[in-house]
RNA sequence: GCCAGGGUGGUGUAGCCUGGUUAGCACAGGGGACUGUGGAUCCCCUAGCCCGGGUUCAAAUCCCGGCCCUGGCCCCA
């Protein structure tokens, strides 16, 4: 009988090099987290079915990895974090003081075809921000998605800002009464040529001016004192004005929060259309992998509400990392990992004595902070120093019987051969010299 | 859910088109040559045709289905 155990599709084994290099980019951005005040919560993997159907409709359970549990729940895991920490603030928070400044880094399971940078169980590091729905708290999130990108050593990357009230209003001068669909046409103006993409807006049933306004809306992309004053022309009325003046004031507070640099308004990006409601950005990296987005969010003022909560605003953003990891290995910002001890301690021969002196030293080492190991094969000497040798172990400890009568060791250089003899209670002291610890 | 291209020891590959030796090679792993001195050399060992069905005297090879991988579409909360 065999039984062949494989992966579920879409999902990966992580090793330890790869396992190091995330490790650094996630401490990075929890650090950064961490000094903007934002607290961690970690949120159950499953939740009802209904909590994401609440949020967005029949249609999501398909693209979820949704099942009967034993109990006869209809469960689902969770495709992202939003939901369940809107769903954990109306539960227990709604009394806190506000905001309410919550992060995570964790998994979340989609059920899609995989493609680049695209698996059914992929992690995130994201923010909300709940209990404000003054501009001053989308400026801070931006601020720091900018900065967690730049914590990660990441330079090279735009945040394009786009709104949803402005969307809503075009689609209404438009008189599109099919918004939703206007705006999935609008979000894929970058993969189409001009052509098709006019192409698409007329078979969508647009006239020549309703192209013509759509072409305007999109060409108003860049640094946001060259485009906001667009903008202004295109819109006239009230509730897009004032729209307009929040995005003014917008980067106002993030040139104060020192991240223009990493500006630009891109009023044609829609992030999706379920719950946000106002000012929505993503990151994008340049790159020659076929990653587009490597994070996004935006303000969702409405979700608390449909979740039975005191209506609430909030807004917040994910950061996708299996896109923005791919980007930085592609630019060599990972620092590359030790994946090896500093000391290796090889007793001599198989007599239990030199052993317990073998274990005994390791152990001190251990306790002295040193990352230390000790050859548990039972390999011969030879065998020994070419395993230290290849895994690049720096300095090897040789303990034997002739040295121990001395009551002494070895410590031996690998990479200049030096061997000299130390009494056994220097040791300790000796290597983390020699270490620099 | 749809489309394209793939799948040979742990890794990388040859063989497939044109069916026919014991499926070859390299690296990695274990052991030995060498019972106290490393990355070399030599020898030995471990280990593979994704799964199932069909065609055939004969299938890694041809056909069908499935699974998985890579990428694209849909969708992207």
């Amino acid at each position: 009988m065999e039984m062949r155990l494989e992966r579920v599709k879409g999902t990966r084994d992580f090793l330890p090099e790869e396992m190091a290099k995330r490790r650094w980019v996630f401490e990075r951005v929890r650090e950064v987290f961490e000094r903007y005040n934002f607290r961690e919560v970690l949120t159950p993997a499953f939740e009802y079915t209904d909590l994401f159907r609440l949020r967005s409709g029949e249609e999501v359970v398909k693209e979820l990895y949704a099942f009967i549990d034993k109990g006869g729940r209809d469960v689902s895991l969770r495709p992202d974090m939003t939901s369940s920490v809107a769903r954990l603030y109306v539960n227990r928070f709604q009394n806190a003081p506000k905001p309410v400044k919550w992060y995570y880094i964790a998994n979340m399971f989609r059920y899609e075809e995989p493609q680049s940078g695209r698996f059914r169980e992929f992690w995130q590091a994201g923010v909300e921000l709940i209990g404000s729905d003054k501009v001053e708290a989308d400026a801070e999130v931006i601020a720091l998605f900018v900065q967690s990108y730049l914590a990660t050593g990441l330079e090279g990357f735009t945040v394009n800002i786009g709104d949803r009230v402005l969307l809503d209003e075009f689609a209404k001068m438009l008189g599109v009464s099919d918004d939703i669909g206007l705006m999935r046409l609008i979000d894929k103006k970058d993969k189409l040529s001009r052509e098709d993409f006019i192409k698409a807006l007329k078979e969508f049933g647009l006239n020549d001016e309703g192209v013509e306004k759509v072409l305007s809306l999109v060409e108003i992309k860049g640094k946001p004192d060259e485009v906001l004053p667009m903008a202004e022309e295109l819109f006239g009325s009230g509730e897009a004005k004032d729209e307009i003046s929040r995005l003014y004031e917008l980067v106002d507070l993030l040139d104060a929060y020192g991240v223009s640099k990493w500006i630009r308004i891109d009023l044609g990006i829609a992030r999706g259309f379920d719950y946000y409601t106002s000012i929505v950005f993503e990151a994008i990296a340049p790159n020659d992998l076929g990653i587009g987005s490597i994070g996004g969010g935006g303000r969702y003022d409405n979700l608390i509400e449909v979740f039975g909560g005191k209506p609430t605003p909030a807004t917040g953003f994910a950061i996708g990392l299996e896109r923005l990891i791919p980007v930085l290995e592609w630019r060599g910002l990972i620092p590359e990992p030790k994946l090896r001890p500093d000391v290796y301690v090889i007793p001599i021969g198989r007599e239990r004595a030199v052993k317990k002196v073998a274990i005994e030293v390791v152990t001190a080492l251990r306790e002295a902070g040193v990352e230390a190991d000790v050859e548990l094969t039972g390999r011969k000497l030879g065998k020994a120093l070419d395993y230290a040798g290849r895994l690049g172990v720096p300095f090897v400890v040789l303990i034997g019987k002739r040295d121990l009568e001395g009551g002494r060791l070895t410590v031996r250089d690998m990479e200049s051969g030096e061997q000299r003899a130390v009494e056994i209670e220097r040791v300790v002291e000796e290597l983390t010299e020699l270490l620099g610890l």
